[in-house]
DNA sequence: AGAGTGACCGAAAAGGTTTTCGTACAGTTT
DNA sequence: AAACTGTACGAAAACCTTTTCGGTCACTCT
């Protein structure tokens, strides 16, 4: 009832209760070795004044905080978000609680971070990057296991979880060729990134294996709306014939959509548009709605908990290496029109 | 050098150095009454044999765990990582580490994940909601103290950081009556929220008090491209002379802004729009750029955090009420043509 | 020499909980 | 009546750190 500025401890529900703290913790947790009647008494009193145990001593005894440290480079959220989204996910029901920590992409901030998370005894960590882009492994000898999400790390023993950019890259380009498309350009973004290298990869691969050669250059700059229109004004004067565009982002295929619609043509009609993200604000919002490729992020973000979960649990030497998730393909009326 | 599986403790450094646990505490804290000999002896074993303090036993003698709950309602993003980040910069270089808590809009989930805070002694806690509606309050009865950011709490006795959104209304009709607008329409999204509301009280307080009246009925639907292009398309129809256009959201603006494109009128010189909420990625993208109302959430979440932070240092009562934080007017191209 | 003064260090308690082990006692068996 | 069994409970140790307070020792001053 009362506010009460101190914290009742199980030493007051104890004596409250007629009862030794050893009896009170073991009613409480529903141990062996206490009366029916006792049990019944102490939890009445623990409800009664409100009591909450105190999880800090409980994990300075048991020697596990059940917490795990999320350490991210940036929260700028695009990608990390579905991420710790599935990761809190996949803890859900359990008793697991996550810090948060952004360490705005800068090298001394994340070795603070990362120190105070072993100090507050996290049992593991997830590093989740904010591209695919490799980055730089925490190091072999922490005494917790760490999983790396999106971002994979550099060195070969950890364990990094990463969308199959490569494979989305084939599914965009079989896609279209289902379609029956056959003069397919591609448009990405800054070439120096992973993503776009692989995405690129997988498009130049799946064009090849299937006997098609890829209509103009691929032409990679920027992630913007703005380069997508440039570029795709371009490859249309160049190619007259172009009938299928793959961007690198959903960002570019915007912009790919208004360039089209501008130079006369219709979607999916004369050129049929695909993405890459399938970003909810951006891909329902187009006119035709836009096919894009769904990283599985939410999935990828659960599958880092579940990993680090068991590497926790066991402490057998966890799994390592790069994993490469699956992504899968998301079509709406930009490549096949609705009836 | 070995991957250690047992964490070396304090008494470890203290029996390797020669010296009692309390010296090295003292020594590896810099307290007084330790020689400097000792004092580098300490620090250099501590260092050698990678120890690192248990701060669960730190927070239990000291009775503060140095840690806050972050419960949100929704780890949807678009309101809450600014939010967040703002938050994580306010403790910044203080060794104060963040709980992240999705509660999935769920109360029961929200109830689980409060007590999971409390058992974890956390020493305050920023409840932040994903729309400016108000919610129902944790209750007085806490132990810590706790404000609510984005979406106030529906007791006033709580502290609530809210942006100011009738303000942002005002904001945007200024503007364009500056341009020498004055027929002047209002696209707005789910007239059952708060947000769509206030936003609107402002653009009709502001119209009222300039002497102008709205360029048509204000539309209110969704928050979406889809109904500000519809929206556009109908009010264009009614009203030829219609020269400016506020958005309940750039989303919704973007779709005003194909909308006035496909009727054949150019923005700005005919048609000046503005939107709400300055999502880089949507005002950068647009053509021309989106003029937007910044409701500074990062600057929210920076101050909840310094609300929350003095009522963990004071005892005294904190502050409380809901306060409505100033937002800011973001001029981009949609409203004036350059040069 | 005796007293006084600092500087340095260690023993012990405290914080809240869980677990182990021992004790008391009622009831049951020879 | 003696020995045994099993149930219910409590004392105490353990987890790791910090702080208080008292103690030791080498000095300096009268």
């Amino acid at each position: 009832m009362a506010t009460n500025p101190s914290v009742v401890t199980l030493k007051d529900v104890a004596s409250v209760a007629g009862v030794s703290v050893a009896t009170a913790s073991k009613a409480l947790n529903g141990r062996q070795d206490v009366a029916e009647a006792t049990r019944s008494r102490v939890a009445e009193v623990a409800g009664r004044l409100g009591f909450t145990r105190n999880e800090l001593a409980r994990s300075l005894l048991s020697q596990r905080s059940g917490t795990i440290g999320l350490l991210t480079g940036d929260l700028d959220g695009r990608f990390v978000l579905p991420i710790l989204r599935g990761a809190e996910d996949a803890f859900g029901a359990g008793a697991i609680d996550a810090f948060l920590c952004d360490a705005r992409g800068d090298v001394i901030r994340e070795q603070h971070h990362l120190n105070a998370l072993l100090t507050r005894r996290v049992d593991g960590i997830i590093v989740v990057g904010r591209s695919t882009d490799s980055r730089a492994s925490l190091g072999q000898n922490l005494p917790i296991p760490v999983v790396y999400a999106y971002a994979p790390s550099d060195d070969p023993r950890d364990l990094s979880l990463t969308p199959d950019n490569v494979s989305g890259g084939e599914l965009a380009v079989h896609h279209l060729l289902d379609c029956g498309r056959t003069r397919i350009g591609h448009i990405t973004g800054d070439p120096t990134r992973a993503a776009a290298q692989d995405r690129t990869t997988g498009f130049l691969r799946a064009m090849e294996e299937s006997g098609s050669t890829p209509c103009g250059e691929v032409m990679a700059s920027a992630w913007s709306e703005q380069w997508g229109r440039d570029a795709t004004a371009v490859l249309l004067e160049q190619h007259r014939d172009l009938d299928a565009i793959v961007a690198g982002s959903d960002l570019i295929a915007r912009g790919v959509l208004d360039a089209v619609r501008d130079s006369g043509r219709t979607v999916p009609d004369d050129v049929a548009v695909i993405g890459y993200d399938n970003w909810s604000v951006l891909v329902t919002g187009a006119r035709p709605g836009l096919t894009s490729i769904d990283s599985n992020l939410e999935r990828l973000g659960h599958e880092a908990a579940r990993h680090l979960f068991r590497a926790m649990s066991d402490d057998d030497e966890s799994a390592h290496g790069v994993h490469h998730l699956p992504v899968r393909l998301v079509i709406r009326g930009s490549t096949i029109a609705h009836r």
